[in-house]
DNA sequence: TAGTGGTCTAGACCACACT
DNA sequence: GTGTGGTCTAGACCACTAG
């Protein structure tokens, strides 16, 4: 069923890539593998063939079917045991890889024109609040900084944060005039690990206020917390008119698909 | 470099390893690489030392380093080019992992008895709306589901449903008495993928009234396209008031973390 | 052209879990 | 015990590309 390497497409590998290109071994026997998971043929609980008979059928060396074997363990399309052999699992829940982007690239991406002004900022010490937000303790300097974005002559997105001066002292004599507070940090203190919270809420008389939309209008809000190396960065807030945005986010059973872009109609 | 991290509250990078215990080389040679990343102490742009340098700088092989460097590589954090070397990479989005659970899932969280009850069922052929939310002809059977789920004595959910009855015939006469429409479909049509879209929106009158909340009050809305296998399975739109959900994602630069949990704290 | 990463081999030893 | 996956080696050839 199986002519060795170059050859045969295998079952339509939905990649979703330009795939025309030749295909690693490796990479073959994990498209194939998938495509009978994704199809159905395999469902979960179903035994795969152990390595050994893999490597016949491939024609190749234990290693590489290990790793097409891996990567998809890896991507929680299998779950391997020693001795009983590997199973295809049964999902749980929907893991879907959600893009967050820069305020900017997100009014620029519908077309519009991006601004932003600051509307406030304020050195202050942490209080209570903070020790939530940020793993502080109390009386620690920190920054406000309330920003207001537009895409095109609307308020697009109100910015409200507060920076850990211990984590990033040199927020302090930024002016954040050529980059929001969020790309400035964003290129001081790249990779961080972040925690979203997603939620609509009604706006506040501030909000609604900064925003130029009627008290109680439904908004997207979403808080942030960052973290690097164990230490917090910062918290933020940001707060969408309901029009304004939408969150796309894509699954797919492949780390690959990671980074891809997620752009829809 | 790779001592044991504090117990704090924070999502931190969790690798979901016995810190202290056995690691194998190439998980040690990527947490190194890793953690000098995460730090800042390797900034993006920064070149990380050739394959062949680490194989003397931890005495192994080229395999063992070279699947430690593809790792970070596929997780994104690091940028391979032949010839040149391996490099730091400037991050350009936030990648967080969202996990869509179960509605039920969502309510026993909350520590809530879950409910339901299927408010409309229809068989129909599929019209205009149908030809962007699933990827079908005009005149082909769909079968509507409306579905009211509750947490406690409050609704908390309405789940509005459009299932292909080409790609899952047995759903016209299943009657969701024991599972939901989205439980029983994740059961009869496993690893499906899914397009995800996150909104804030007012609540329209029916779903207020459904809802059992004033018209126009924010609600979370979630929207979820799903495919198996080329073939579009099923469009749903879930309605939340907005105190009664809430997303939480997370973002850290290792696929490991794709099959955590995600708390609702 | 030279040096990097990408892939692959044909072994090997080990830990573990099933019987 | 015994067979599975987990890991690692010491090579090898190739593709790509920066200089």
């Amino acid at each position: 069923m199986n002519e060795s390497r170059a050859a045969a497409k295998g079952p339509k590998v939905d990649d979703s890539r330009p795939e025309g290109a030749v295909m690693s071994l490796h990479q073959r026997i994990r498209a194939e593998i998938q495509a009978q998971i994704l199809s159905g043929e395999w469902p979960p609980g179903r035994r795969v063939p152990f390595e050994h008979e893999l490597t016949q059928r491939y024609k190749c060396s234990r290693m590489t079917v290990s790793k097409a074997l891996t990567e998809l363990a890896n991507a929680g399309l299998l779950a391997r045991r020693r001795k009983a052999g590997t199973f295809v699992t049964r999902p749980h829940s929907q893991a879907a890889v959600l893009e967050i982007r820069d305020v900017k690239a997100e009014a620029t991406a519908l077309g519009l024109a991006h601004r932003f002004e600051i509307a406030r900022r304020r050195k202050r010490k942490s209080g209570r609040a903070d020790l939530r937000r940020l793993d502080m303790k109390a009386g620690e300097p920190v920054l406000d900084v309330t920003c207001r974005h537009y895409a095109g002559s609307q308020p697009f997105c109100l910015e409200e944060r507060t920076i850990n001066l211990l984590a990033v002292p040199e927020a302090q004599a930024e002016p954040f005039a050529e980059l929001s507070p969020g790309a400035w940090l964003t290129r001081q203190v790249p990779w961080t690990v972040a925690e979203h919270k997603i939620r609509a809420a009604g706006a506040d008389r501030a909000t609604a206020a900064a925003l130029k939309i009627p008290e109680g209008s439904p908004c997207l809000v979403i808080e942030r917390r960052t973290w690097r190396a164990e230490k917090s960065v910062t918290y933020v807030k940001l707060t969408y008119p309901a029009e304004a945005h939408e969150l796309v986010a894509r699954f797919a059973p492949s780390e690959r698909l990671t980074r891809e872009s997620a752009n829809v109609d």
